[in-house]
DNA sequence: AAGATTTGAGAACGATCGTTCTCCTCGGGG
DNA sequence: CCCCGAGGAGAACGATCGTTCTCAAATCTT
């Protein structure tokens, strides 16, 4: 994945000011990151990017060969430390029905960051999805490593696997309302309809008409 | 609303190839609504609506004095259109349980239609919300407005209050996991979870830990 | 019928942006 | 000590886009 050959030695280590490659891609990495989720993918220019990492041009368009790779690697990484979040907090409970509400708890508390502003995957769909497949693809495949989660916690909850989509639907429609209305409490409202799902299902199905 | 001060009498009626506001303006909102929803805002260019319209660059930014205005008047009529839609479909049934559910298959034959994309309002807000305040409004506007409805679908079926938020959730949820996923399988699952809600209620709540 | 006015088609303008190029600096090897 | 290649800062280039302007044709007014 990293372009330059990463180091016969230490060839050019320089001194004080001058940074390497790994740490100029982190800085890189995470000045995309900053941008794209709070203004959008199109709304940032590779010049503010280059402003906000203190990365040349030179060096960023050697680590990223065009904005479409940045933003490729923008969206690699933040599904993989999305997922991984989400997964160490989820960790700390060991009850699997806790399990399953845990994913609603750790919503409420990405959405009550103050720069939080939806989904990265849907935002960056809704913007690019048609015109990039390789957007619309990263955006499918995120959603679908989060519904395979989603499942995994089900069934180690012995919960039916339709009971999988609907949490994964409840924790959907969280996000974007929490987003567009600018309020955590959707996270709450989801968590009591996953707990209505659950006590629905282990009490044995009562579906009368 | 309208700009030009929709005629003293036919002031200008022409003929032949000649249009009126009316018809330009209706061209230029159906261009609008077609270009901006397929491709997304900032992908579509004036010029392109120009052509799509036929109506001349001159007359479109008489209508819409810019794109912003245009963006603006495309949610506007975006929302109306989508919720009349939505209320002529559910008004065809009675049973108030029917009338939640039906939301549900409406939705699913809005997804099944072949160039879906999501609901307009998450995508401009995930392109633009950052940015232009008043798309961020446009889409809490819409967001409250069908929330509002499926709580008077909810208090005419004797639900409880929280009952509509957790069927707004499933329809937000399945919108977005629809478009990304690029099926229409998420209504019918929004659905099932809807029920299964409806009968939990309706059964009394037996909420054990 | 003739001048005033409006319109459409498209060129033009200015800004922005992705990408590349230039120039200068700086460190290392003869 | 002097050439050399690499790197940084930022100018430059080409394309796109929102918006305005030009100019000629067509219409309305009188």
């Amino acid at each position: 994945m990293v372009l330059c050959a990463r180091g016969q030695e230490g060839k050019r280590e320089k001194v004080g000011e001058m940074i390497d490659s790994e740490t100029a891609e982190l800085r890189v990495l995470d000045a995309a990151e900053s941008l794209f989720y709070a203004r959008g993918i199109q709304a940032v220019g590779m010049d503010e990017i280059r402003t906000a990492s203190g990365v040349s041009l030179k060096r960023l368009y050697r680590l990223h060969p065009s904005k479409a790779d940045l933003v490729e690697a923008y969206l690699r990484r933040r599904d993989v430390r999305w997922r991984r979040s989400l997964a160490a907090y989820v960790d700390a409970r060991t009850d699997p029905q806790e399990r399953i509400l845990a994913v609603f708890d750790w919503l409420h508390d990405w959405f009550a960051e103050p720069d939080f502003r939806g989904c990265a995957f849907v935002n960056s769909f809704g913007e690019l999805g048609a015109t990039e497949s390789a957007v619309a693809e990263a955006a499918r495949a995120h959603k679908e490593e989060f519904f395979r989660y989603l499942a995994d916690l089900a069934t180690a909850a012995d919960a039916p696997t339709p009971l999988a989509d609907h949490l994964a639907l409840l924790a959907e429609g969280a996000m974007t309302t929490a987003a567009i209305i600018g309020s955590p409490e959707p996270a709450h409202q989801a968590r009591d309809a996953a707990r209505l799902l659950l006590d629905a299902t282990a009490n044995g199905d009562a579906r009368s008409a």
